[in-house]
DNA sequence: TGTAATTATTGTATTTTCGACAATTATTTA
DNA sequence: TAAATAATTGTCGAAAATACAATAATTACA
């Protein structure tokens, strides 16, 4: 039986790790730095950093995705927390981590002070990571492909307006696996889409019709009739 | 923008805040204890405990659920954490909440050093709690009531042997609203049930058969066909 | 200018599941 | 032995899923 002072309690220390995805190229990509700083320096990593004594740990996750890439207002989902005594070389840091989904195309990443380098990684090539890093991913990844069945959020990876096709092959890659076309857009059919007139250019074959989500006849219908998204 | 030394950062404490569901009477449970200490002296809580600064979270979580029940090899679910500087008023405690489901016949839950009392709530009926521990609550039944939908997690709270009756009613409790009796049958084909010759008793009626969940069954099943728990 | 190539979009036919409800069966209690 | 109660099974039309076919709109290039 332990016996130490309540004290003796108060010597962690936390921090908050923000993984980015994305989708560009019909991958779904996360964001990775590089880190230039030991521990494991050179090492690719999750951003991330320790959160503050007075600090709120949504708060945190938004100081860190403001910092890293200059955006605020984006929703943040918390995943899990990491807490193995030994992860952190420097000290006891418990970890909780969150992820964020961006445009890929609507900005450029900040090389903040933490790395020399940024790259987006497809979700099915993640290298070896930092820390626990690989652990952190491979949680978090599984639970945002969850997620993407139940919950409308692969629209904060599609550009504003996108082709059916696009929809589609974002949830192909997500479940590793083709959905027939014909099906798919019956599928989909309960989905509140905006169709615009414009349509996809510089392609080499007949264009698509670019599509929007329409927030706000998603959130009345879920209010309204007892509507559930699935995929 | 904060200036303060590396070692600043190791003053945190974290908790583990251990919730326990059961099933009984046609109502899903939680366990609460009644506090015996400050702060929040006789208000109603959630278990939980300071995680040691040497121990991992799970092994945290165990340890908890082990001293008020005496039981281990339990499943333990990570729910999410919850890291308001304020929401503990002698110092910066961030807790990280799991949730393990239990049958409740199967044990008497020890009156712990902690509490005077304990009871199981039915998880509509929750009072007014310590700490942000509503908060934690009702985050955390969310979540039970999402992984019962895509999980097979319901067996751990039902007898090993259960009527197709009580196994309906669970579901009807934990989304609130009834269900058609042949349609939920016809439902569940595919869930892996082993049929046992004996049956109820003690009941005033037509004896139900009884059924116990094939485990084995349903992990081939996983493995083999693309098979997904869906309620 | 016209035609092949390519991809978008829509349609059909069959099977499977859903949802409401009815009918039948097995048991207990009085 | 009948009434009561709940278990279990069946029916049927509507809706959804699945596989595959047909048609339409562009572009590229001969």
């Amino acid at each position: 039986m332990y016996r130490i002072n309540f004290s003796d309690f108060f010597t962690s220390a936390f921090s908050v790790d923000c993984m980015l995805f994305g989708y560009s190229q019909g991958q779904i990509k996360a964001l990775l730095i590089k880190r230039a700083m030991e521990p494991y320096n050179n090492f690719w990593a999750i951003p991330g950093d320790l959160v503050y004594p007075d600090e709120d740990l949504d708060e945190a996750a938004n100081r860190i995705l403001k910092d890293l890439t200059g955006l605020s207002d984006v929703g943040l989902h918390q995943a899990q927390s990491f807490g193995h005594p030994k992860r952190h070389p420097q000290g006891r840091v418990v970890t909780v981590s969150y992820f964020a989904l961006v445009r890929i195309e609507d900005f450029n990443a900040k090389a903040s002070s933490w790395a020399d380098e940024i790259s987006w990684v497809p979700i099915h090539d993640i290298p070896v990571l930092a820390f626990d890093h690989n652990l952190i991913m491979a949680t978090t990844i599984e639970l945002l492909k969850q997620k993407l069945r139940v919950e409308p959020i692969c629209f904060d990876m599609l550009p504003d307006r996108f082709t059916l096709n696009e929809f589609q092959q974002l949830y192909e890659y997500a479940y590793n696996q083709p959905l027939d076309k014909a099906n798919f857009r019956k599928k989909i059919k309960h989905v509140p889409l905006l169709a615009h007139d414009e349509k996809q250019k510089m392609v080499k074959h007949r264009p698509a019709k670019l599509f929007s989500f329409a927030k706000e006849d998603y959130k009345t219908k879920v209010e309204t009739i007892d509507y559930q998204f699935k995929m």
